[in-house]
RNA sequence: GCCUCGGUGGUGGAACUGGUAGACACGUCAGACUCAAAAUCUGAUGGGCUUUGCCCGUGUCGGUUCGAGUCCGACCCGAGGUACCA
């Protein structure tokens, strides 16, 4: 009988279906694991990167059925987001129904794929049920002060026409759409992950040698974290004066307090307050000041790329230590978003400085010994700094800080890079903020019993401004503390909020999920993911998120747990000619082709054979033949089987050919632990097991074909009775 | 600029803690079967040579070692991240 993928495959799926095969047992005292692909976004259909993805976590979780543990496995999909408006605005679709029918529709296709997913425990994101318990640990997290609503300078993007996180700008462009990004004043909600910040750095170590080195890494660099000393500039009697007396200090943050005493000039950035003040009150050159706004104008990434440029503002500050006069400028190098918008300049020793004040002729005076040429920026002794003169610099850092917080004159500080995560968006396919504005109480959270607060289903989406702000009705409503009329907050969240604690939901068991968001048993019970994976692209955004959540749900009491991803196996690109797989690009191999024309089993196989599952894959279609054909013979082969125990084999009654099949046989199965356990190097398994079937065709015992096809279908995560055909 | 990862045949990729480089597969070539083709099977396949065998080969140049793809140093190239963070 010729092997025919369609049938065995149907059969086998339909089997799975009958007998619940994949669903989790309730008992909480198995040894368990979780192994989590990062569920999709339904755009429509799966792609090769889908597949690449849920085929990696698939085998981990047969694997580990295998080996009798409880094993959670679960799909879900983060269905809410801006291409389900855009599919609107575009094909007159409802986001909702558009939504919906692409999640039939990509069910199905998991299902041909055959993938070991729970059914009972899938949801999307955007099913008001979700919504309901997301929108009550939103009003839990403003009642700690952890969200808050502020106007600031946000990122904006017009073509989306939302606000963006800071983590959703890519070099000053929208990550989704690519447009380059504004900045705007507007209010908005926060979260404050700097409150965080440290245990979400610290923790970072736990997951050494977990997660990869290089996502661990970028997230230490994106939280940024720097100590330093802060301290406060006192503007002398003039400038108090020509500042009209709004103004007696301002404050600047240095890791540098070592090279204080080469203090030669203060900068400010064009968006600080000084700035500003003395700009609206005509206090400089009328060009300067149209200088100074042009500057102020540009996104923080056009600024890069100029030249350094500023301005003196006319206006002088006191060192603290020496009691000199230092005049202050404002500068394009100069961040408002960082360390207060303000900095001490030290030309001797730091290269902007330096350049800077070359350009503008500012006196440059070192006070580190070492190096031939300034800008000198290691490390060595202090020289011209008064008591600190002849002290290592290290030492002196401390000494400093020490110094100044004993003359109360300022005091070490940490910093970080990291900025608060903005959370609202102006659109409509999202989960709606709950909050209400009222005249007489301010902002007040909907009460609870109120949940969810649900979208209107009759919007008009047309691409102009934001939907829900336009719906005639939707936001009018009574203040849930005075009951008065109010305004409800037509502002969603964005759809990093939703990814942030799916994890969670789906350990929740269902009969659960209309009481609970999470119930921590359960949570405590699964959690962490043993093993998570998915795309690298997700190291920052997605990944720093759901690890802030995790922190702060652990302290609204939700569940005990530290960190929700114990290991993290970030998966390469699908490429096909050298790029990746993209409908512009007409690159793209349509999942359902391929497993219409091989089946799931040559699709998976070969995905998993043609390189580790960490590095890029390129795609090559004569290589699923050679998939297929390992694959059709592992099935003609089957018919070698003649028992459905494992013979007993006496190894000295074998032929050299029969002994050398059994060598490669358990080879391929010593290597299977390593594999599916630590090293996920299925290229390498796959091949163990393509040496063992072709020695065992290379002799013609019985028994050892019996034992070697038993073993080979135990490494490829097969069960032996497929083979079998019983 | 800085941080991370990588560079092995025509291609994808193997090679555990230093110990036969190129497993496995794709492609190519040759052969068997066939009227022919497909499918299948068998064999060859890093480069060079004076071809029973020898020499050279893991980005480049040095080093450590009995022995280096693997360890050390310098550099070149590529991918990703980040970017005036004081």
């Amino acid at each position: 009988m010729s092997y025919n993928p369609k049938e065995i495959e149907a059969k086998w799926q339909q089997q799975w279906e009958a007998e619940q095969a994949f669903e989790p047992s309730d008992s909480l005292s198995q040894k368990k694991k979780y192994i989590l692909s990062m569920f999709p976004f339904p755009s429509g259909r799966l792609h090769m990167g889908h597949v690449r993805n849920y085929a990696i976590g698939d085998a981990l979780a047969r694997y580990y059925r295998k080996q009798d543990y409880n094993v959670l496995h679960p799909i879900g999909w983060d269905a809410f987001g801006m291409p389900a408006e855009n599919a609107a605005i575009k094909h007159g679709r409802h986001p909702k129904e558009w939504t919906y029918s692409n999640i039939d529709y990509m069910r199905k296709e998991l299902g041909t794929l055959g993938l070991s997913f729970s059914k009972t425990r899938e949801f999307a994101t955007c099913d008001p049920l979700y919504t309901k318990h997301e929108q009550k640990f939103i009003i839990e997290m403003f009642q700690k002060g952890l969200l808050y609503r502020e106007s600031t300078t946000v990122n904006w993007c017009e073509s989306c026409h939302t606000v963006l996180a800071n983590e959703q700008v890519e070099e000053g462009c929208c990550w989704r759409c690519d447009n380059p990004v504004e900045l705007k004043e507007m209010p908005g909600y926060y979260l404050d992950i700097i409150r965080y910040a440290d245990e979400l750095l610290e923790d970072l170590s736990q997951l050494e040698g977990k997660w990869p080195s290089q996502v661990i890494t970028m997230q230490r660099n994106w939280i940024g974290k720097s100590q330093g000393l802060a301290f406060d500039f006192e503007l002398t009697e003039e400038s108090k004066a020509k500042l009209g007396g709004k103004f007696d200090r301002y404050e600047v943050f240095t890791t540098r307090p070592d090279t204080i005493y080469g203090v030669t000039y203060s900068a400010l950035a064009p968006e600080h307050p000084i700035t500003k003040y003395l700009v609206e009150h005509n206090l400089l050159e009328p060009e300067v000041a149209e200088k100074i706004k042009a500057i102020a104008n540009m996104s923080e990434v056009e600024r890069a790329k100029q030249d350094k440029e500023g301005y003196p503002l006319g206006i002088n500050v006191i060192h603290p230590l020496t009691g000199e006069q230092i005049p202050v400028w404002t500068a394009n190098f100069v961040l408002a978003s960082y360390g207060g918008g303000a900095v001490m300049a030290v030309p001797a020793h730091d290269e902007r400085d330096y350049e800077f004040a070359t350009k503008y002729n500012l006196p440059i005076k070192r006070v580190i010994e070492g190096g031939e040429e300034l800008p000198y920026t290691g490390s060595g002794r202090l020289i011209e700094s008064d008591r600190f003169s002849c002290v290592e610099n290290e030492e002196a850092k401390i000494a400093i800080i020490n110094y100044m917080e004993e003359e109360g004159k300022g005091q070490g500080t940490t910093n970080y890079k990291l900025r608060n995560w903005g959370v609202s968006r102006q659109r409509y396919w999202g989960a709606p903020i709950p909050f209400v504005h009222c005249d007489e109480c301010g902002l007040v959270p909907e009460k609870f019993e109120n949940l969810p607060v649900a979208l209107p289903d009759d919007v008009e989406i047309t691409g102009e401004g934001n939907p829900l702000e336009n719906h005639p009705t939707w936001k009018h409503c009574k203040c849930p503390k005075c009951g008065k009329e109010a305004l409800r907050e037509t502002d969603t969240l964005d759809t990093f909020v939703q990814s942030s604690w799916y994890q969670f939901r789906y350990a929740t068991n269902p009969k659960k999920w209309e009481e609970v968001g999470i119930d921590k048993a359960d949570a405590d019970y699964w959690l962490g993911v043993d093993q998570y994976i998915g795309g690298i692209e997700h190291a920052i955004l997605h990944l720093l998120y759901a690890r802030f959540f995790t922190k702060v749900l652990r302290d609204l009491g939700y569940h005990d747990i530290d960190e929700p991803f114990q290991r993290l196996l970030t998966q390469g690109m699908v490429l096909k000619d050298g790029a990746k797989m993209s409908k512009s690009k007409g690159n793209t191999v349509d999942p359902d082709a391929l497993v219409d024309k091989y089946g799931a089993d040559t699709a998976r196989l070969f995905i998993l054979f043609a390189a580790p599952p960490q590095k890029e894959l390129e795609w090559n279609d004569s290589a699923v033949d050679g998939a297929f054909r390992f694959i059709k013979k592992l099935y003609d082969r089957s018919g070698k089987v003649t028992g459905k125990t494992l013979p007993e084999i006496d190894q000295n009654s074998l032929s050299k050919e029969s002994k050398l099949a059994r060598v490669k046989a358990y080879e391929a199965l010593q290597k299977s632990a390593d594999v599916y356990e630590y090293t996920f190097a299925f290229n390498t398994l796959i091949a163990a097991c393509m040496e063992a079937l072709n020695a065992l065709d290379k002799q013609d015992n019985a028994d050892v074909w019996t034992e070697g096809m038993y073993l080979c279908s135990t490494c490829l995560n097969r069960s032996f009775r497929m083979w079998l055909q019983s």
